[in-house]
DNA sequence: GATCGAATCGTCCAAATCGTCCATTCGATC
DNA sequence: GATCGAATGGACGATTTGGACGATTCGATC
């Protein structure tokens, strides 16, 4: 269960962190952190921000259990094996508390999302999906998973909040025909995160409405991914128009998915592209915090 | 009612400012909000008195909204009209994070599940589709408006929890081809309501595949949305099979959606079919034991 | 109108945070 | 090796906050 403790104060950052209460003031009263202040000057630091800096300044020991006010977790039934066993197991048993639990544990315990992304999930649904293929599994229990996970992650994405009002927009969307919720939630979750502001535009988007939408919210990028390709020749022509709105406001794209092979992706124009989500974090950092940002200017961290 | 209510208890107000019941009886006694009193000497806190204190503290107004459950907004903008104008306006406007208090503070004012899907949810939607179909939307103004209710129905879904877990079970599901995610959300918000365990198996799924959950599950109750059907006759064979393996468990199927017209319907065989969530409520009640709704409090958040 | 659980009341005190100052640490530079 | 600037961590009294207590009020239900 996630903690519904909106607000941090600053002495259970510090824990969280691994730094003194004195550099969590320091921090906040530099804007590094943005925090609220109470009449009686208190400082409330928003659970997001915390996370956020956690994860920029990749504190590999930050103990984000304490963020979320949650206890460490005693090992229980089930736990054994990899985290990658551990949650396949539970969702092929259609465990959906235990494995929204343990979805969420995994992401406290410091990976961030793109280690939740890309560690866990992703080879998670590879094996589901193979599993399907090959008959060990039915189709409802692959559904049920990607349901669970589907319920976990929104709850994660909705805890992250509507992200910072001054951050950078990003518009998220999945292709037409393409049914998979997963990677364009774990995209928002990622660039969330990373500070930004994100418009998930949900799965099975035609990109002439993609395009209507980069038009009247001018976002700075665009992450599209594309599982499925109906027709590829239709999909690279509709494609190159969707591409002149995003240059038009100057975004940047970078596509993602299983549909997007080598010889498709030359046929495309795109300023970038990636199976994982650490490409797109990696690459939303070369375009997030540039200008106007002072917080880095000072601190090398 | 949505609309009353014009005045918060200490404890709401303590939960969106992110400080602690004490401070605000505190804060109000000094003077730095002013609030009125009941007779019985109870604290009443204008929304205009939070929402100062809030830009004050610093937050963004939309996490004040969305922190307090908000069971009113000021009238300032916005909220002319009837819920359904205004949750239209929202989604129109593309204000997730108001769509989505309002959402639940629609949910909170007392309507219920079957409230909220049927005098709020449904219209709304029916609204949006009919504004995509003439024009004055775009394609991806519906995504969002769907992505927007679906992530606030998901919170409610995962705050009333898993259900009683002796309580009877229902199997839920979505059609093969049908992408339709908000019917089946808001049944299962339905069923829990009553006392249900629910698994929802979600969209586009195969009638084969939930034959077999079927079985393995051996649920007392599956209800079955389908907004479209790609083939009438093959959905006929496939729905008899599926049939036999509902009578074999002895369970009862409740459909509906647009693409069970009366033509197809008589040659289905199910034990009730309805076209709102009230009829499904009903049907429901009939099968399981009086339960006690656990309708969700105001403590949710 | 009577009843009952939940929320709030007022009051109290321990605990946490405030702002400030200073010693220490760590690199970079001279 | 010495020096300097920047960042950190800890200490100080003053202030603010959070939680506990029994009594009272609210609001829903019968």
């Amino acid at each position: 269960m996630i903690s519904a403790e909106p607000y941090l104060k600053t002495q259970r950052v510090a824990q969280a962190l691994g730094v003194s209460v004195s550099t969590i003031k320091r921090w906040v009263d530099s804007g590094m952190i943005q925090a609220a202040r109470t009449v009686g000057k208190h400082r409330l630091i928003p659970f997001s921000e915390a996370l956020r800096l956690a994860r920029e300044q990749g504190f590999p020991e930050a103990n984000l259990a304490l963020l979320s006010g949650l206890a460490s977790r005693p090992r229980e039934q089930g736990d054994a094996g990899s985290p990658v066993d551990c949650l396949e197991r539970l969702l092929r048993e259609g465990k959906r508390t235990e494995a929204r639990s343990f979805l969420q544990a995994y992401y406290r315990s410091g990976v961030g999302a793109v280690g939740l992304a890309d560690d866990l999930i992703r080879p998670v649904m590879e094996r589901i999906g193979h599993g399907w293929m090959v008959g060990s599994l039915d189709i409802y229990q692959e559904h049920e998973a990607t349901e669970t996970l589907t319920s976990g992650l929104r709850e994660l994405v909705t805890r992250l909040g509507p992200g910072r009002p001054e951050g950078p927009l990003a518009l998220g969307a999945t292709t037409e025909g393409d049914p998979y919720v997963l990677p364009g939630l774990l995209g928002e979750l990622v660039l969330l995160e990373l500070g930004w502001r994100v418009r998930n535009l949900g799965i099975n988007l035609p990109l002439r409405s993609l395009a209507v939408a980069t038009l009247k919210h001018r976002p700075r990028l665009i992450f599209l991914s594309a599982s499925y390709i109906r027709n590829e020749d239709e999909f690279v022509k509709e494609y190159r128009s969707f591409h002149e709105s995003v240059a038009a406001v100057g975004a940047a794209v970078i596509v993602g998915g299983q549909a997007l092979g080598p010889s498709l992706r030359s046929r495309l124009l795109f300023a970038g592209h990636g199976d994982r989500m650490a490409h797109l974090a990696e690459f939303a950092r070369r375009f997030s915090p540039p200008a106007e940002s002072p917080m880095l200017g000072d601190a090398g961290l």
